[in-house]
DNA sequence: TATGAATGAGCCTTCATTCAT
DNA sequence: CATGAATGAAGGCTCATTCAT
């Protein structure tokens, strides 16, 4: 991909993020981009495209394994239920502005092919904690839990801070100014609840 | 209130909803509420103000009597966290698509004022779930743990099946048709992983 | 006329003289007035109706007769002259609201019916100027001028004056806040100028 | 300027002319200039812009030499006014479009910054005239007059034949069909008239 | 007589997109 | 490969007017 188009993209992802995709005009893009009006379409053919190329782009670090974690020996379930804690809090703070974007689309009922494409990004780290906490419950290790709701609370969790930075530091008592994102002791704040947490409700 | 501006208000949450704000043209919500397109301003002067007093009129069933449960000295703490548990769970699946409405418009950056009125709706039950865990934790029946993001998990996990119900199906492993959220079956679900992961979680 | 009726024309009068026919809405005039916008329809039948009442209303004025003085034999035709410029200034001074009016709509090339009425507002005050001119010219008082354009300057200098305060006053030296036509020594003034320059034109 | 944009000027002109800013639709002049009606929009930004550019560009015009004539030490000044009146008459005559459009717009009491740029344009002219006629009472030539108001009375004049053929026709008693402003004969008609007149008015 | 409610048409503007170069 | 010009459609909104009461 060229440079021009990453550039593009880049500053895409932003303008969604804050403004979602409807709020979003070529003319911003393309102001924010310092491009032609006119790149856009002939980079990406449309406002759609280039948004779901965006997707596609961007949806690359969500591929990278949980999976060789999923599958080493040398960890226990709850090891790795921690690491996957660690692991997702760190990716998603990284990526929130991506993540702001992916939930935008996933909570609207337009664009079905790209909800289903979505879905397909995010559902494999799902299948993955799933995979561990079962194994972890045959095992004995664990308890019986609901598993997908087990994951819906590690994900739902980080996503309720991730999701509207207004509503976090209303929550955490913080000011207005406050980036609670770049903050690694938040982070470690997050995963530490996390972690404590899971490991009551697993941990027979 | 007239029964034509109901009429519009309940009409446009759909609407909103489905496609957003931006996403919903006052055509499409004219045309679906069946009135004239003038109208909409007729009776709210822009479709900002459309949206404000949607706000403000469906915000007035979140204030519901949290605050005398929470009050209530015959009921324990811990009862309390299972009741203030399912009453969330009730609330939010009965109300979802104005609960999706106020999240989207959350996410984004645009129209501050309007995010603080949303917040100002939200933090109050946030509010007297954490007077609940610190009382417990106060009269030494909780362990000490991270009240805000405890209240993070109950509405993070809540969100995470209700604001996208492709997203909740395909963790849940049922066709695309299910609506887990007219599935009293399904609440009771999530509400007995809810208040055993708390409990294990709060308790000593 | 009801009050009520004069109440409207008197405010249309105001918001026409500002902001021109089409710059004034039904509602500004019904805002400005005080009453139902329907009333305006229900009394007047149209904007444009009512438009045209106003000007037929309001002309009344202009019909008051300069004829008794253009056929008293106990003037001279000079002494007629200089009683029509003051007669003249007074009156459009006085009414110069309406007057506006009608030089707008007399610029436009719309509504040619109504332009054809205001000219003959207008119109019947030249024809007495014009017989009072050409009656000092056969008597040999005056010099033979061109009668038509001693008119057109008589009213013309009053006009300039009249129809932009924010010209007058930069052509006077005056500040912005100067309201001429309330100042008699400026009517004075006018008045001075015009009998002075008629008189060295017309007399022998 | 590109072709297109003198295009859209020249017929806007027209339109205004004939109904006035408000009046005036983007649409009408959209097909009057046949062109689409985003055009105007990507070419001057708005409709009240549009105007502004129009003002502009017209004014140009208005910049001719007065200047040099006034400071032209071969001519006296009764020479000058002469030359000034039938300057001036031509100049009007020739843009009479473009004139009325200014006239519309000064007599409203709306778009406040245009009206100041409006003054602008004509100031210019009446400071020249003034300066020439207080030369001459300086050195003797004239008597002591109100200049301003003989200004008044030299624009005043040929705007009152100028702004509206109705009414001037009626004067002139000439049918409606004839268009006194081509018509090389009553120009110089208008000029005799105006120049007998002020020379009786300021000669000694 | 008087008016709040309602409406279809039109307003200016911005949109995503296409096209000629 | 890149872009300024151009466009039809749609945007939110206001208009004068009508209607039921």
């Amino acid at each position: 991909m060229t440079d021009k188009k990453q550039h593009i993209l880049e500053h895409a992802l932003e303008l969604f993020a804050e403004k979602g995709f409807e709020g979003t005009s070529i003319r911003d893009l393309a102001a924010r981009a310092d491009v032609n009006v006119a790149m856009v379409n002939y980079y990406f053919g449309s406002k759609e495209k280039l948004f779901e190329q965006l997707v596609a782009h961007k949806a690359a670090y969500a591929r990278v394994a949980l999976e060789e974690l999923a599958n080493n020996p040398n960890y226990s379930e709850i090891e790795k239920v921690d690491m996957i804690i660690d692991n997702h809090i760190k990716k998603l703070f990284g990526n929130r502005k991506f993540h702001r974007v992916l939930h935008q689309e996933l909570m609207l009922s337009q664009r079905e092919a790209l909800q289903a494409a979505i879905v397909e990004i995010i559902y494999p780290n799902s299948l993955i904690m799933r995979g561990v906490i079962e194994s972890g419950m045959k095992s004995g290790l664990f308890k019986k839990v609901d598993a997908p709701l087990v994951i819906a609370t590690i994900t739902g969790t980080i996503n309720q801070v991730l999701l509207s930075r207004r509503m976090c530091n209303k929550l955490l008592n913080k000011d207005e100014a406050y980036v609670p994102y770049d903050d690694t002791r938040f982070a470690k704040r997050l995963a530490d609840h996390l972690k404590q947490m899971i490991r009551a409700h697993l941990l027979k």
